[in-house]
DNA sequence: CGGTTACATTGAATCAAATTCATAAAACTA
DNA sequence: TAGTTTTATGAATTTGATTCAATGTAACCG
């Protein structure tokens, strides 16, 4: 009778550690006494130990039983957790929420967001992921990522895209600059700048794709940098002028070192999305993060 | 198809990880690839989870498929490390040796021995258990213990005596004492004595069960005392004289508190016993032990 | 002791479930 | 798109765990 160690035996060795006894283990287990002597007996030759001591009655573990018991003491209490933790997940209590983010200046409001969040749903297991190296879209077909943050919305088969809040691109240079008496800026005013940018392809840059490339103009000058912060110091320094979005300028907008100014008379205005599966727009805590990054983006722009 | 995870599908789940792929999977776990793919599909069902992300071909583990692989981790190598144990058990490597030891001075020899024993055998469980308050050769039988220290070899069935050494209980006295110029004492001796002895039935002392009870002579008093060293100090203070093994006695033979004398003119000698059950007597260890045991109270004896 | 009871083992019969076989469906590749 | 690889499915089969019925054995008790 060829028999592997099974979780079976484990709980066997248990009952008949608890009750003392193959009788009323069985009884336990709700089977045959006759079938718990067969299992001990297949165990017993599949491990090549005797595990019982069979000289007094009631048989009592040996060395080597209790060492199995132990071991089952250790293994069974974890598959009942990772039970307990798979039925979380199937109610909606536990998860992944794997983010990929399309846009640099969007960790400003989303780290208070996450923050909140993990409050909330502490079983749910979060991370992020610049997605600027890779397609995000895809990712999120192939269930690589759970959440995209964009604001290029695409007809996809699967695929939500969840409206967050409306933002302003805004144009931020020195006080020093010339453009900074102008009430608005247009494509034209770009031709003599610096022009400072997060270091990703120009077509996923609203200025570019909401103005200068339909306006067909190329600044005097394109420098990436990578965060926000530096961005930021460059233009106070006048090496530069940008455009970022308006949370980001809020803080900026009161400080002498920086003007800004809406782009175009009508100030150009965006949209941005949270693109999920279709089946995790049911799962509560996914509603529950789009509704935050709302609030949280409302809670920024109303400063 | 009801199903509970059995270890089987914890090393299905590693070999699709590993081999990034069912088909390739099936090949190294042996069987078809629909087993596996009927099994895994029972297991999702038991869960209540999707284990897998099936939207791209080879497919890939799931969040739950992740929390699955990572117990598999975690319990498979316990599994496998228990079989060793197990194998080592039986190639005779490791087991359990709790001793019952009916004789309180045999300590004495007892740890020295012992310590070396574990140089030499780590893996195996050492006990040791004062068998004065319980019969110890029934508990042998019962595999309760594994090997008993006796004097009183008796034949039992199952049961085997090894001869460890022989040794000679010697009476000890204060140099005060009366006795102190005999050249060696008899029975009449102690009725004018208060005798120290270790607090167990007198028959199971050598000097009532070989010397007293024969010759029916009761002693003035007898006081008990648990351990060596107190009954050394007393017999020092001239508060009474006590009968011990010479393997105790070398220690005070030339102190000048104490004098030594052999019982009676011949010299009573005893042997000392290690009780085993008979297929003990095969594990290499507990030859190992008893060789031990010999050797100690050989050079014990020799100082 | 000898009889009674509780407990454990055994072999044959049974039954459930894991696996295989044969085939279909789906996804990737070129 | 054709061809290949990978996974899914349903029915047949096999494996092996469990039960049944009977036997063996240690503990218990007057």
């Amino acid at each position: 009778m060829k028999m592997h160690i099974e979780f079976r035996h484990l709980r066997t060795i248990k009952a008949i550690h608890d009750t003392g006894g193959v009788a009323r283990a069985a009884d336990v287990l709700n089977i045959t006494q006759s079938a718990l002597s067969h299992q001990i007996k297949g165990l017993e030759e599949q491990a090549g130990v005797e595990l019982f001591v069979r000289r007094s009655k009631p048989m009592k573990l040996s060395a080597a039983g209790m060492r199995l018991l132990r071991l089952a003491d250790r293994i069974l209490p974890e598959i009942d957790a990772l039970q307990d933790e798979f039925d979380g997940l199937r109610s909606g209590k536990a998860g992944r929420l794997h983010i990929a983010i399309e846009c640099h200046a969007c960790f400003e409001w989303l780290f208070p967001v996450l923050e909140r969040f993990r409050q909330k749903w502490p079983d749910v297991d979060v991370d992020i992921r610049p997605g600027l190296a890779f397609d995000a879209l895809p990712a999120l077909q192939k269930e690589e990522v759970d959440l995209v943050v964009s604001s290029d919305p695409e007809s996809l088969h699967g695929i939500t895209f969840s409206h967050l809040f409306d933002y302003a691109p805004v144009f931020v240079a020195s006080s020093q600059n010339p453009l900074a008496d102008r009430d608005y800026i247009d494509a034209d005013d770009f031709r003599e700048q610096t022009l400072i940018t997060y270091p990703v392809d120009r077509s996923r840059l609203d200025i570019f794709n909401q103005l200068l490339i339909p306006a067909k103009v190329e600044p005097k000058a394109i420098r990436q940098v990578e965060l926000t912060a530096v961005i930021l110091l460059l233009v106070a320094s006048n090496r530069g002028v940008s455009v970022l979005p308006d949370w980001v300028v809020r803080e900026v907008k009161y400080s002498s070192d920086y003007v800004t100014r809406p782009l175009t008379k009508n100030k150009i205005t965006r949209g941005l999305f949270a693109a999920t599966r279709d089946e995790d727009l049911e799962k509560p805590y996914m509603r529950d993060l789009i509704q935050f990054a709302g609030e949280e983006a409302h809670r920024l722009q109303s400063v």
